[in-house]
DNA sequence: GACGTATATTCCCGCGTGGGTATATTCGTT
DNA sequence: AACGAATATACCCACGCGGGAATATACGTC
């Protein structure tokens, strides 16, 4: 995983869109049909700046089955992890991205499967609807 | 003096310029002259970065007979101040940015008129040389 | 192997932006 | 008033980027 220079985290965070999904991904890891439909994204937009994130090394991404698992790197450059500091104090008073943590927390009963395919729970009850998965 | 929402802070910080501009004022405040010689910036590069930063209220301006003064709000908006903690934290390592520090010290010489023209010095001895007083 | 779901990539378009040149403006000196 | 220094603005250009439509790829189910 790439070090992003600090130059290269301002320029994720300077976009709306970018900034909602490490605001959601500092609190969880999610799939990317889970970011959609928290944020509202189109399947283009959410999977591009999820790329540009990526090459920057802002977050890292994990195949489970059919999904893509997305998630905060576990080692964070100083710049990031300044940043969420100051996401933390900055970002709880802005309406929308209250509203994303609430919609998080709705779908997060859906997630944990998610959470756990990456390592972040106990592999246990690996249970999966084989219909209708997706979150809608 | 508008307060930036936190996105536009990320927008004024993700190109160089502007950051090492944003990194210099913190130190103290400068006239344009002095930014484009330590950052050796054309005189519009300079001016156009400073109206981007104003406009968005992370640096403000004081005209000091020819010159026109930048320097911190003296209000800072909470996401302003993570940043400015975070840069004294991530960019001292940076070649770019210990280099314009460098550059400032040998200028401030130059530069108590400046401090005291915002009225960060006691208004002592206001003496300015008629002639060459560019700083080159 | 056919199909559906999840995700990535490619191509096109419109816009904001950084850089440069030229010009305007403001202040101080003479 | 004339001039120079310091700064700002307008205009043009090239480029990166965000958005959408279409297509490709990978995985799971049957």
């Amino acid at each position: 995983m790439r070090r992003p220079q600090l130059i290269e985290i301002y320029n994720c965070l300077c976009d709306e869109t970018r900034l909602r999904i490490i605001h959601l991904l500092a609190q969880s890891p999610l799939c990317v049909c889970h970011l959609q439909d928290i944020l509202g994204l189109t399947q283009v937009a959410a999977s591009k700046h999820l790329a540009y994130l990526r090459q920057r090394g802002l977050v890292e991404s994990r195949r489970h089955e059919q999904w893509m698992i997305y998630s905060l790197p576990a080692q964070r450059p100083l710049g990031l992890d300044w940043q969420l500091r100051c996401l933390q104090d900055c970002l709880p008073t802005h309406p929308v991205f209250r509203d994303d943590l609430r919609k998080l927390k709705t779908r997060q009963s859906d997630c944990g499967w998610v959470a756990e395919a990456i390592g972040a729970m106990p592999a246990a009850t690996r249970r999966i609807s084989k219909t209708q998965r997706t979150p809608t």
